[in-house]
DNA sequence: ATATTTAAGGATATATTTATCCTTTATTAT
DNA sequence: ATAATAAAGGATAAATATATCCTTAAATAT
């Protein structure tokens, strides 16, 4: 579905979401680990996140680090993929047909139609923060520690 | 959504049951143009559909070339992705966790669910042919001639 | 001011995907 | 048999994605 780079910017996004708040910053060595992601490719892809201020704020030198205002976690999933230059990932044609159209449907056009809607909704009606509700306390973030008992 | 390779694979599937019969062989040439790909790269990915002939079939030599059987054609278009490998596409996660599941569900799981099942049935119940029925004669496949006026 | 901490950014390495070219093999037509 | 045709297959190149390392800049604590 996702390249290697858009997953670990989801699941990092989702993550500072999950954990952060301004009085508590994450550090991209925690990050890394807690999502399963190498770090310093990490520390790259979060940048990208933190272009324009919207999504993720970093602040560097002691008590640094990266996290999400209540705000920002109210943003829909979506904002991580524009940020990551994959905004149009599901605006295209299933077979890779550029001149794919309703007028001039590809094969798989019709067919594929409903489930690319709901694709789209998917990420632009959801936010980070409905996401990141860890309803069981049992995500399958793997280092990380979320049990409270 | 899918590699380029899958694509070919797809776009190259589709055409040769659309246009082709035991009787009517159709070249590299022709199936390459006919789907903008490159000639060379998309010989090597029909190669790989023609293994097990079950899908497609070669034959060599003049009046030789690709073409797929009538039983081939009502085969589901899930073959297409078996024969490239990429039969497990959707069932993995959607921000690549190895270890999400029903009882450890990554924060997406659920939301994604009904989508993914979607997606898989409609590649396990359509069949290649019931894709390639060409309503309106204008299919996007740039370089064919699908007019009959 | 200085040292320490932590993210930002540049340069580079590695792996994988995508693509081309050339030779070989099978089949057909003469 | 020989030549022509078309797919099969091997070797290699180019492009892109993934990943690491090192230096720089900013913020904090002492």
């Amino acid at each position: 579905m996702f390249s290697k780079t858009t997953e670990y910017a989801l699941r990092a996004a989702i993550y500072i979401a999950q954990k952060s708040t301004a009085d508590k910053k994450l550090g991209i060595a925690e990050i890394a680990k807690a999502i399963d992601s190498p770090q310093s490719f990490t520390a790259k892809i979060i940048q990208q996140l933190t272009r324009g201020n919207t999504l993720v704020s970093s602040v560097r030198g002691p008590n640094g680090g990266f996290f999400m205002t209540e705000k920002a976690k109210r943003l829909p999933v979506r904002v991580i993929l524009d940020l990551m230059g994959e905004d149009s990932k599901f605006q295209t044609c299933i077979l890779g047909l550029k001149q794919c159209s309703e007028l001039k449907p590809c094969p798989m056009h019709f067919e594929y139609k409903p489930i690319k809607e709901q694709l789209i909704s998917l990420f632009a009606d959801r936010s980070i923060e409905s996401l990141a509700e860890d309803i069981n306390n049992e995500h399958a973030f793997i280092n990380s520690r979320n049990k409270r008992g």
